[in-house]
DNA sequence: GCAAAAGTGTTAGGTATACACCCATGC
DNA sequence: GCATGGGTGTATACCTAACACTTTTGC
């Protein structure tokens, strides 16, 4: 693929993921430090990075959570371009955003020499439009929480029903009855009962379940 | 805003936009020709255009509306980014898309040497991935008529409830029931009677309504 | 008076909500 | 035996869906 004319290419194309994940039962982001003078010192920011020549927008975060965070198979859904000129204040780079989700287990033995998981409350002054680009992927989390199964990809792959109401109780920041939403959630007929139970717990062991498919599927609403 | 060094500028950024409206009780997509040899002649495409150095993709989309198709004030939401390396198979543009809704009364009464609304059941076969935008825009526009007043950039400021139906069973492609539908949304407390009625029509003419507020606000389902 | 679209209520079935107690386990 | 979270059912209010006839106007 040949590039086009110098004088039409004024931007820079980038990527950035907001990764978020349950660590200890808290929402938490992936950030790393950024360190840019003048404009960008000692400041955190999720994993970027400049889309090069033979990769298209998904398969640049791929890559970047990859070489940046040592991340693989992360949930990946485009959330929004941000465009504005001045939101790099260095130079023109128009950023596409994208939300990536992970599953408890990984994102609690998460260990990596720059990048961590950081309670969303904690982030406060982002490098960037980062703040911005948490409050987009925040409610789109929320909507689609409401009707489809993205929860999946915040749950281990076998999960306690307190647990898938505890992701959506604080996603949606409401509590949630617990009858009710176990009627309702095994009412749309996309989880199953593993057959097994926790161990190791100190109080009564909960059965556990798993969602039947592995997409992310439109539902009636779930709340 | 300084450029970025040239190495790093792969990609020319630009934006489509998806122009839709209704033109005789059809749903239109605004569409121009696009003759660019070898790949592609003879095709139509919507409008769209290369994002310049001072200008962000929304202000962009509202500058090439007005510059090729000589429309303002167009409802604009940002839709997807579509960033495949061939997606154009000149050189490597990457768009941004954004669905634009235009009211019946202008889009009926629009002629332009070049640009023309064209029922979206005879639009196959658009140059680039414009047919994939297109589904793109028909699917958020469906998901956002369900809770979203955004039925209102496609109805012109005046309208009867027959008329808001008729935009709802055809975006959503089912018919409903005319008192479920007129109890519903009026129950939404959305849009009020405007006084007036039809005026020159062959049967009983219907009183007019309108929306409350400009802005596209959330709601409870509609449908 | 006929064609065309406007306008209008009721009923039945299903869904959502509110709510409190007993159970199994580890320590 | 006590602390912790797991697991369960019912009654009511509300909302949804199905359904058909009369009214007003232009011609």
């Amino acid at each position: 693929m040949q590039k086009a004319p110098e004088q039409f290419r004024f931007a820079v194309m980038a990527v950035d993921v907001i990764v978020l994940a349950f660590v200890d039962g808290k929402l938490c982001g992936l950030v790393s430090e950024v360190n840019r003078p003048p404009h960008y010192t000692n400041r955190q920011g999720f994993l970027g990075g400049i889309v090069d020549e033979k990769e298209n927008a998904e398969e640049a975060s791929e890559r970047i959570l990859k070489q940046k965070g040592n991340l693989t198979k992360v949930f990946l859904e485009q959330l929004y371009t941000f465009s504005d000129v001045h939101r790099d204040k260095r130079n023109r780079v128009v950023s596409v955003a994208y939300l990536g989700l992970v599953k408890p287990d990984i994102a609690s033995s998460y260990r990596h020499k720059t990048a961590k998981f950081v309670p969303i409350k904690e982030l406060k002054d982002l490098a960037y439009d980062h703040t911005e680009m948490l409050a987009t992927a925040l409610r789109r989390l929320q909507g689609k929480m409401a009707y489809t199964s993205i929860s999946q990809y915040l749950l281990a792959d076998h999960f306690t029903l307190s647990e898938l109401q505890s992701v959506y109780e604080i996603i949606l920041k409401k509590p949630l009855d617990k009858r009710n939403f176990r009627k309702k959630i095994l009412a749309l007929n996309i989880i199953e009962e593993t057959g097994t139970m926790q161990e190791g717990v100190k109080n009564r062991p909960a059965a556990l379940y798993k969602f039947k498919s592995k997409q992310v599927t439109e539902l009636s609403l779930i709340v």
